[in-house]
DNA sequence: AATGAATGAGGGTTCATTCAT
DNA sequence: TATGAATGAACCCTCATTCAT
């Protein structure tokens, strides 16, 4: 039913090799010649669909992060609990960015350093995407699950600093390989750095003084000897 | 005593300017011309001091850099304990980062991405820095204050892409104000989620007295030296 | 009816005013904006064209020799006898540097000497036309024309030499003022020196009529058969 | 006793740097830095000796040049007749530039065809040398040892020229190696060209007619005809 | 709608030459 | 006298963008 238009087809061709050769290049060293050419379109027909290269640039990632992020949201409402949520929603970028290794390579080293890149509307969805971490970092906070003293805006910016710099440092030194097998210990660190204190860590101690003696003035306890 | 020569006197006029104009405008949309005039000199005298360009912009962080890894690992030795040692690190990141926003902006959103700035001597002198922190690390994992499990390489990712989320988002977007106050929630955070657990240090105690006996008016709690 | 296309024709008065420029300055005094302000187009148009200064320089050539050359071998088959080609090849190339001063000034003063030229296909062009000279020395010589011992190398360096020097003179010194009267002479010269010593076609014949029979009608020397 | 002033021999230094850097680069390819370092001094001090980088590749020849011609001339009284004279001075040519590549290779290559050459003290020199064959062909022709038909000017550029020739195809293609093992067939070549007809060549037949008859009123000499 | 062709604008880089020391 | 240091003046080349067809 859906029958693609030749003139989105066309577009969307255009957007694919962008997105190549700048990822590969960067936004400088590559041109619009070169673009065209991998469309298989001449320099002018890029400029019948993008006013200019830097719009063509910030196009790119329009329907790949709406799509992802939404894509996230509608995964929320099914999860119970801060820290689900948290853990799905790294989940989520780290996918995104593990699968579509050009458009990381892109955002990461080419459009997260770009300020007119912040006037954009993919950027208004990336905000979007942060905002749903933040909140749902503030839940956890509320719910008691997160100490109750927990910065969420420090949270987030672990949170996605850790992300770009594996990310980053993936695309620059190809490591870590596989970035899917960090996102676990990395939020488990995390949450173990955010959770509230748990009841059953509270010793009680009873000290039934029998007798007449009198209390002792110093009590000193000893931590157990670590093996090295 | 040591008069400054004229010639290294230039030479330095000539980073300032391109620091704070790269730091402006980005490697591509800075001029040599534009750095010349700022440094008060001809275009062709920057070509006596670099060789290129792209040298000048890798000259630029040279001696910050290196000037304050050094300062840092000076300071290591007098510290005692991964703990201290790490939140050391942090700290001096940090408050180079904040002292010299220029700099900070030049590598941040500049320098970081750039492919061939890994083959720099800079770079290797960020990538020493970088081993100190993952030694710091791993010396708090053998000596048990860390988690037996923890993952050093993890654990440094999160600290250095933190630190460069909250750097390039102040620089992009003007948050946070001060870095520098982040340094401690952000540090607190990150070792809660890695230290080990020692119920003794934690743990409430409650002392019952239910005999006739007078409570004691002082406890004191004293841990067992640690041996160096 | 063959229109000439105007991107032929463009292309065409770029390589003219190339010709006139370089011919006048010099490879390395003449600039592009000079040529393309010669050519009526802008400096970019240039470089759709040629991809850089010395192609240009190199394509300059190219038409013309080859042409001259083709004309040249295409008359050849029509000649008879081994002089008859040589005066006819050294009249041509006098012909081509006669009739284009310009081309013959490039040639001459700036490219007979540019190492890379000799990289070029119209120089291979040039090296066919003295290939075509050398042929016909050897044929000479193998037929009897010229001295057996004749070294056709040193015979066909002679004769380029002398157009050479010829043309140069002129283009510097203004003389001589027609180089085409000069070919004959030359031709001469040179075949004098290299011709076989034919002593039947030379001699002096004296007829000392000292009896009474009847003198022959016709008298046939018979040249003694050349052994091949 | 004749002790070389240390400013002589300064400027002998970058003479013969810039000789050598010429000849192997070509004048404008050639910096002034290259050949200061080459001599061991400063570029300033090549303009203390000389006023400009053209002032200084006109003046390298002028030594070699100057010492060459004088030398030839001071034999020239030795030798007796046009034929030894004129192979004595192609010897002489051909020596120089055999047993001085790098002059050779620049005079060939880089100085030839130099406009502004033409008016250099170094050139007269050169000019005196050619108008020293010259007279040497001329005097061939008065004697009677060369045709009188002679044109003095073209044997003078046919040796020249070839000259000429042999030396720039040598330094460009390495052809021929040797070129004094030329010299000799060259000017034989030449001078058989040009060389009176001799008489031992004229051969008188006597035939004795015996008989009453008439003597024959034509006598025709029919060549053979020759199997293409 | 698509494009072949043209170009304006601009920037990095080089180097012969100068001059104060 | 020698030079370290500085620079003015150019030039080649690139490419995003435009526009007539």
């Amino acid at each position: 039913m859906s029958k693609i238009s030749p003139k989105a087809e066309r577009r969307e061709r255009i957007i694919e090799s962008a997105l190549k050769i700048f990822a590969e290049k960067g936004f400088q060293d590559a041109t619009i010649s070169e673009i065209s050419k991998a469309a298989g379109v001449s320099d002018a027909t890029v400029y019948e669909y993008f006013n200019s290269k830097e719009e063509l640039l910030f196009t790119i990632p329009e329907d790949i992060t709406v799509e992802t992020i939404r894509e996230t949201e509608r995964v929320m409402p099914f999860l119970r609990g801060a820290e689900s949520k948290l853990r799905a929603i790294v989940q989520s970028y780290v996918t995104i960015y593990e699968q579509n290794p050009e458009y990381a390579n892109l955002i990461m080293l080419h459009l997260k350093t770009n300020r007119n890149f912040l006037r954009t509307r993919a950027f208004e969805v990336v905000r979007d995407a942060a905002r749903m971490l933040l909140e749902c970092i503030k839940e956890g906070i509320e719910t008691g699950t997160f100490r109750k003293n927990t910065d969420p805006y420090l949270v987030r910016s672990i949170i996605l600093g850790t992300i770009e710099h594996l990310c980053t440092r993936k695309h620059l030194q190809g490591q870590p390989e596989n970035m899917l097998s960090q996102v676990d210990p990395m939020v488990d660190l995390i949450l173990s750095g955010i959770r509230a204190p748990q009841e059953q860590q509270n010793i009680s101690i009873h000290l039934h003084m029998t007798g007449t003696a009198k209390a002792p003035e110093t009590i000193t306890i000893v931590p157990e000897e670590r093996k090295p």
